[in-house]
DNA sequence: CCGTGAAAGGTTGTCTACAACTAAACGCCA
DNA sequence: TGGCGTTTAGTTGTAGACAACCTTTCACGG
């Protein structure tokens, strides 16, 4: 399940109009129906959901807090559109939070925690299996197991900033680039470990493999990005 | 200046209502004049301020986006009561975040922000001289310091999450437990190195500092949790 | 032709009123 | 007397209307 939020309640407990439509724009943001950079109005909106205002702002306010959707008093919103500066700050900070997250996790983790930790890159490995090229559940399927290992952290600060938080910039990110699931196999094996040290309860080895981890990603990012410039370069010379 | 959000206006170009009472909420909360626990209410506080329900369940928003008060539908909001457990979450979170400023801080920091950051400890050192006891400027300094070093790192996410965030619970919890400010010789010794080590651009040595000066202050507190205790202990035996 | 100014349209900010829900007080029955 | 259901007061959620502000457009003058 990938809306693990720790805050948020599920579909079927949802009370007011405002969490309801707030739900909805935050999954059309995510999953890119609502273009990145492109300007919201509160009329539009509020008649497109068929409410009134009240709780279409308060949503976007939730929204805002969330870092989906950026504010200008007397100006309006726009989704935000993250810019290669801000995906890699974004990195750094899943770096500290992740790693300390593993440190924790390795604390404290329940031995079910752990068995579902198992399963999960069980499936992953079926998955893996099945379709190395696709990479898409492959994708969704990592930040399941980074969910997890936040949840084994036990620290309900650290698992509101990173699932209810950066996750969901994470998942926006991958809509909006179309990165394509990078290196998918060293991942799946860096996972291994991770829970290998999880479970060994070697939390500060679980938080060196988790540090690297995520470092790696960056830097994957950071070549793929080098790549699509090195690409543009060329495409100018040829022009 | 202990207000230096990165996000939040200055008071004298708050174009709205919301905005302007959220501050004042958040004044007072920090400051405690707020009670921590007490219920919120909305007739109640609009007509306290003098303004509609409306702005005001905005700047209650931006309030609970903030963790500084807690909602539930339908029932109302408290001010956040931070439980000893959710401090040390805190600590751990800070601990992840800053030694990840302090790095990125010694890879990038200016001339001029490095010599700011040796004025800050100018100051500290003079207030230490002259009151060595009363330990409350030292104590605001102390977060001023902290800001300068995330301000640092130039990475506008980190920014965000310590000081729009975090920055305000830890000075909430300075009042609501009356924290004597521990250790303020120790932490000026560290203080030092740590600005140091960023001069030097020794990313790692200043990563590694920031660890221990904020795990530091963790264990500090956890101890004088544990004495509290032991006083607690001593006099329900008493009893 | 371009820059400056004013006006119009539209968006956001705010207020008031009403509906829905919750919690506490009250009374009733076992 | 204690537990339970009902009622009632008060709070929160929602809707609609008005005011303030910004942006764009259009006209005018240089």
């Amino acid at each position: 399940m990938i809306n693990a939020s720790t805050t948020t309640a599920p579909a079927s407990e949802v009370r007011t109009l405002a969490e309801r439509v707030f739900q909805q724009l935050q999954d059309a943001i995510v999953r890119g129906e609502l273009a990145p950079g492109s300007k919201i109005t509160e009329p539009g909106l509020a008649q497109s959901y068929g409410i009134s205002r009240g709780p279409l702002r308060e949503a976007m306010r939730r929204l805002e807090a969330h870092r989906l959707i950026e504010r200008v008093p007397h100006v309006g919103a726009r989704v935000v559109k993250l810019s290669i500066k801000e995906l890699l700050e974004l990195f750094d900070v899943r770096e500290a939070l992740e790693s300390m997250a593993a440190r924790l996790a390795a604390e404290s983790m329940s031995a079910e925690e752990i068995a579902g930790l198992r399963d999960v890159l069980a499936v992953h490995e079926r998955q893996a299996d099945l379709q190395r090229g696709e990479a898409y559940y492959q994708r969704e399927g990592d930040l399941d197991f980074h969910y997890r290992i936040v949840q084994g952290s036990h620290n309900r600060m650290l698992m509101g900033l990173l699932c209810d938080d950066l996750y969901y910039l994470v998942r926006m990110y991958r809509t909006q680039f179309s990165a394509s699931g990078s290196r998918p196999q060293r991942a799946f094996v860096e996972h291994h470990r991770i829970v290998d040290a999880i479970e060994a309860g070697d939390a500060e080895l679980a938080e060196l493999l988790m540090r690297r981890h995520v470092s790696a990603s960056r830097e994957n990012v950071v070549e793929r990005y080098a790549r699509t410039l090195d690409a543009d370069a060329v495409a100018d010379t040829a022009r």
